[in-house]
DNA sequence: CAACCCAATGTAATCGTTTGCAAACCTACT
DNA sequence: AGTAGGTTTGCAAACGATTACATTGGGTTG
């Protein structure tokens, strides 16, 4: 590696002066600074960061700790907060939780070591502890809260969201509108369950309790209990559902095939998070789609607001909106009746309830 | 954040004997060593990886450059080297390069300041250009290669996936067999058409470069390039495509869906990298799966091995097999024929082929 | 022409850790 | 008791950049 002393030495400089030309040019007569940045591009200097940021007490990095970067929506908050960062010129340390505390606290252990100036954190449910390994290290928090009231956030509006997925279930026409929501240490999954409720309530329909069950946000989890939901006689089985996220709805859609329940005919589906297979699945899906790219970015210029414009007096909270976006998995109960009738063929037509 | 002479004051020790206690045990009295240890519990110290960088030399991480994190393979890649990484306790720095040079010039350019012991990379059309900017950093090439032929390398065997996709198709009686393959300035592409030449010949089935069609990586080149395939007039159409990426394949099975071909009836299709689309698509895409996580894990553990056992004479080249996973996307021609019958309702009886 | 000022540069200290070298201490043996 | 040998510790110099402070020199002004 080249030091900024040959860099100094070839352009007959001390290397203070070497050093000021490149980083405050306006202190440096123009002949110098024109020697100085001539040698430093004839030798391919490259300054060495660890020994910047040792010296300034803080290098020009944030810390990125996202739960799995597996999953779609997370790669792409990485992405946008990684391009906002590079177009900065800071450089992200990026981590995995995988949703456990520990790796979370590991995570932040070895983070610390590398003196970043801030950090950007979709918390788990213990984030809120964890985050003590490093105080007064500005912080975001993004897609979730961790229920710190004064956190800067970054975050979807789940709430209208669900609502909006609901309302359009309930405008079709249906009554016995189910739900598979997530875990309730999530911020997000309570959002949307509460948007559920009130969507519902919005539209005249009672909540029932025996409609909604709980999923660990994996696809089996939603299978599992999509299965229990659509396995009800078929006066009480909800004609729609509402999933929580995006890998329970897989769940939920391969429930409902081996059920053999027709979407949209027999069962209305909506999700939460677009994606790949939600748009290329026949019937594509209902889905309510996140601004995922937005918000990484959106968090990343945040922070990196707070850290040169400095704090604001009170926390930054953002909300971007979700949108819902309209495919064929989603049909009114009596049209679908309707739409039933022309096709002549059924496939199963005395017993389509095998479990009823 | 504590400092290592903070925790020799405590300890009662030089700050030289408090890092040796930390950092080899054994040069430091056992009671000493001991007192160090608490001190530096109770003050929950964490040291200082840049100053010990800058000391060694050296930062005990790595550089990661993938393509683009947004495709699920090469997320799978980096989360297979993080894993690997974190177990020997290095950090990752991720880069995406989006395939540009010019990203990863820069990404390289940036990664050089941090003093990374060891880069893996995903090589672009130029990376052997690139890495001038870093002589003497040990480098694994992962995925695809340069083409410099002393690279250490981790890859997969595309040939005899590709092979094995194509021989699967021969046998159950295809003749017609298109091909949508990549950029063949990038490795694994070329592979992968060497390998659909070589299944071909084995099969007594002559090759004809009008089958074949090149396409950039991306869903719409994959549309774009089938839908050409699929145009043809039914003689000369072919009656299964192999499809050279992940991306491309979604496209291919949009053109089948336009053009109004079933699959697997009209059509046989295998793709290239598995993923969760391709299962829960209805019919569930035949494909060759790559082992992307080992992949990952693989490189990191060869760069590390690398580092801490010194380089071998020769470059360690891994080949990783493809599986050919069988699902509902292909079939006999003749077979699918047969099957038809049953079901009278044409849709479009008179003009299936409007192109033709 | 002296006094002063400002711009441009250099000197040296600093960040926190590691490590070559030397000093100090202990043990044991002659 | 003196000395050799080994263990344990401390001192101080690095690593490469930044920056407070000192110095130089040229220009302006009274």
């Amino acid at each position: 590696m080249i030091s900024l002393e040959e860099v100094a030495k070839r352009a007959q400089v001390s290397a203070a002066t070497a050093s000021r030309a490149l980083s405050r040019p306006e202190m440096v007569a123009a002949q110098t600074r024109e020697r100085v940045a001539l040698a430093a591009r004839e030798l391919g200097y490259q300054p060495n960061v660890l020994a910047r940021s040792l010296r300034q007490q803080g290098s020009r990095s944030i810390g990125l700790i996202i739960t799995d970067i597996l999953n779609p929506f997370h790669a792409t908050l990485a992405k946008g907060v990684q391009d906002a960062a590079s177009a900065h010129e800071y450089t992200v340390f990026l981590f995995n939780s995988d949703e456990e505390h520990d790796k979370e606290r590991r995570a932040l252990d070895s983070l610390r070591g590398h003196l970043p100036r801030g950090l950007i954190v979709v918390p788990t449910s213990r984030t809120r502890e964890n985050l003590k390994l490093v105080p007064n290290l500005p912080t975001i928090e993004l897609d979730r809260t961790s229920g710190r009231e004064d956190a800067h956030s970054v975050m979807v509006d789940n709430l209208g969201g669900a609502r909006a997925a609901v309302a359009h279930l309930a405008a079709l026409g249906h009554r016995r509108i189910g739900m598979v929501v997530g875990r309730l240490d999530i911020t997000t999954a309570v959002e949307r369950f509460q948007g559920y409720r009130e969507a519902l309530s919005a539209a005249g329909i009672p909540f029932r309790d025996e409609l909604v069950l709980p999923g660990n946000h994996r696809e089996e989890d939603g299978r599992v209990a999509a299965h229990a939901l659509l396995s009800k006689p078929p006066l009480e089985r909800p004609t729609a559902l509402f999933v929580g996220n995006n890998e329970m709805t897989v769940g939920a859609v391969l429930a409902a095939r081996a059920l053999n329940l027709n979407i949209p005919r027999d069962l209305s589906i909506v999700g939460f998070d677009d994606s790949r297979w939600a748009q290329t699945m026949q019937p594509a899906l209902t889905v309510v789609e996140q601004p995922a790219y937005n918000l990484g970015l959106l968090a990343c210029e945040t922070l990196l607001g707070l850290l040169e414009r400095g704090a604001t007096p009170g926390p930054t909270q953002v909300r971007l909106s979700a949108r819902l976006i309209l495919r064929d998995s989603t049909a009114s109960p009596s049209s679908a009746k309707k739409l039933e009738r022309p096709k002549v063929r059924h496939q199963w037509p005395s017993k389509r309830f095998p479990l009823e």
